[in-house]
DNA sequence: CATGAATGAGAATTCATTCAT
DNA sequence: AATGAATGAATTCTCATTCAT
């Protein structure tokens, strides 16, 4: 690990830990010696805590948002572009899972500051939602969905699995060990969307005619 | 809020706050304060803080297991009772809302005690899961479904209004705000898990015969 | 132990605890949960935890000058009367072990309240050691022994065993394990006063000759 | 005392303060106050409260061991070497004094870990003892005196005037006050012990001809 | 006698941050 | 860029004690 600047180090070592134990439970301390840096020097580079917060989530969204944009704003069909991004969001996740998971394990503690710097960028992704899964709904079926109705319910399934993690590890329920439900996962979950949208999209478009 | 034991207020504000800013932001001098009560009486109840937040799950989770397993195990047929089941469960969880979310909000920090805690009622889940959807839907396709596939995307679903609450507010899409999406919210779940598990089952189905 | 009241259970078990853990380490809680009485008796029956110190040590201290009372001013030559002392005093410290620790663990913790208990005691006891050793030991010798080399002397010999009690179970010397050592330890604390408090007295007696 | 770094007069001010009051009963507080230091800065040098105590009794220990060893393994006569031992002890008692208290006044609080360590120490001295004074009883006298009936009455009789000091200001019996009793007292010590055990040895030797 | 709730002060420890070097 | 000392506020938790029942 030493072979990286300690900017570089702090922020990786800043991303597991908030992402295992919650932001308010890691000490500058830990996280020093965790990323074999000095004390002193993650307020020299960050500020405060909660600027590292703030720069990991940043590291972390970037990409994402490019990749939602790449992967959405495609002119193939529906459901093979959300398959596509589907497949390559979990996998981006999987790969980025400390930085993403911090993310979502923020995501109902309502700090002022952190929520301003989130919501810019959910922001984004809610038109994206809008321009390229609903738009093309309304089209297919005549009916207006809300991206409140897609977009929560869709980023939680997928990271469903990496929130799951610690506790399914307990469980172990039968088909969860081995690698098949790791490797089959992002079909799981490209299948139950695909399958949820098109079902509620016909629901709300039936509800809406007889109203 | 004087006419209910020291106990219990300090368990609804504790609830509610741990909710709020997540169980290591809360202090319990903020939490004796929200309650009305004497710092000292938080450790004479209920022992350390983490003794607390036991207490707290386990308050939620008791009740929502027997919601769930008395919906699941009704002999209507699979959709009817899932629909109900996904009705009734979000209706629990915004009543208790501070209590659930802080089972969700703390998943993902990994504190052997609370893991294990958790683990004992992610297990009852499972096997309800497993006995009441996974086994009806091998019937209809003749397909095995693991009810880790199933259990967590589920609930995150169920979870995905409250977990992005505060941020949504801030970004307000169109259709968010106004009553609609609140009341309409159990219609979209319900119709997107029932639509997203078809499809799961007959994709597997299909896979399955294919090797 | 539910057949004593509930006063003498606190008295035995604040002996035991303070013994052990020292004064100031052991806490209402847990001695009231050791005597097996509810925390508020404790106030009730000795009014403040050093209440209950003070009672200790008068329990342990009265019979203890009693004791040395009857020895010392028995009509038995010197030699004598100072061995069955040390025999009797010894085997009463044994037999109240915790009581009397409590006395010597206590020792150099100066304070008030405390010290001017336990000079009254000592006080006692110096005349004690005065008009039935020295004076003796001036008659044989010529010389005067002030009662302050003798008697702090003579009381750490006799406690060594106690107070290193724990320490040596861990040293182990050899001779120590099996039940001699105990057994003799009366007669090597008695050879060794009487040895040294007669060589005492031939060097003092020596030196005032000198000068 | 400011000439002194801060971690110096801590353990300075800890070494009074625990002789002075025990360990338990010394807060952290006082103590940084005493020092003239930040509360913080004790758990920054030591850790805990215990790393302190710890630290103390090493700084003590070390370099009474080291006196031990160097008088104890002369080739002067059994007797000198025991008068040359007890006098620079004495003295060495005398002049770290609060240092040398914590040992004995914490002697019977049976903390696992305090007591391991000084365990340590006291095997050293034990073989010490076992070697340079119980071999050389020995051969003068023919018995076998294990070093636990030495070591633990030296010990205690050299620190009785230090361990009985509070009472004794106190108290005040006769030929106490006035600067002799003080300058005696390594006289009196060593002419005690040395009076005691040739006394020993030879009671020992006669008991164990006739068995 | 006995109990459980309550209290305010104080316990040790850790916090994020700053600063001189 | 990096370090070690320092700081003051805040942390969780325990303390001895009191009191109404």
């Amino acid at each position: 690990m030493k072979d990286q600047s300690s900017k570089e180090r702090i922020l990786i070592s800043g991303a597991k830990l908030f992402a295992r134990k919650g932001f308010a439970s890691v000490g500058m301390r830990e996280l020093a010696e965790d990323a074999g840096v000095n004390l002193a020097m993650i307020n020299y580079f960050f500020g405060t805590k909660k600027g590292l917060l703030k720069e990991i989530l940043n590291y972390a969204f970037t990409d994402y948002l490019q990749l939602m944009e790449e992967e959405l704003s495609s002119k193939l069909p529906l459901d093979e572009k959300l398959t596509n991004f589907i497949h390559r969001a979990i996998e981006y996740i999987g790969s980025r899972q400390d930085f993403m998971s911090v993310f979502l394990a923020e995501l109902p503690h309502d700090d002022p500051d952190v929520i301003e710097y989130k919501a810019t960028w959910a922001k984004k992704a809610m038109i994206l939602i809008q321009e390229n899964i609903c738009v093309p709904l309304q089209e297919l079926y005549g009916c207006q969905i809300t991206p409140a109705a897609i977009g929560p319910p869709l980023v939680s399934m997928m990271f469903s699995r990496f929130l799951f993690q610690p506790i399914m590890k307990e469980v172990n329920p039968p088909g969860f060990a081995g690698g098949e439900y790791v490797e089959q996962y992002p079909n799981y979950i490209s299948s139950m969307f695909l399958g949820g949208i098109h079902n509620l999209a016909r629901n709300i478009s039936n509800q809406q005619k007889l109203s």
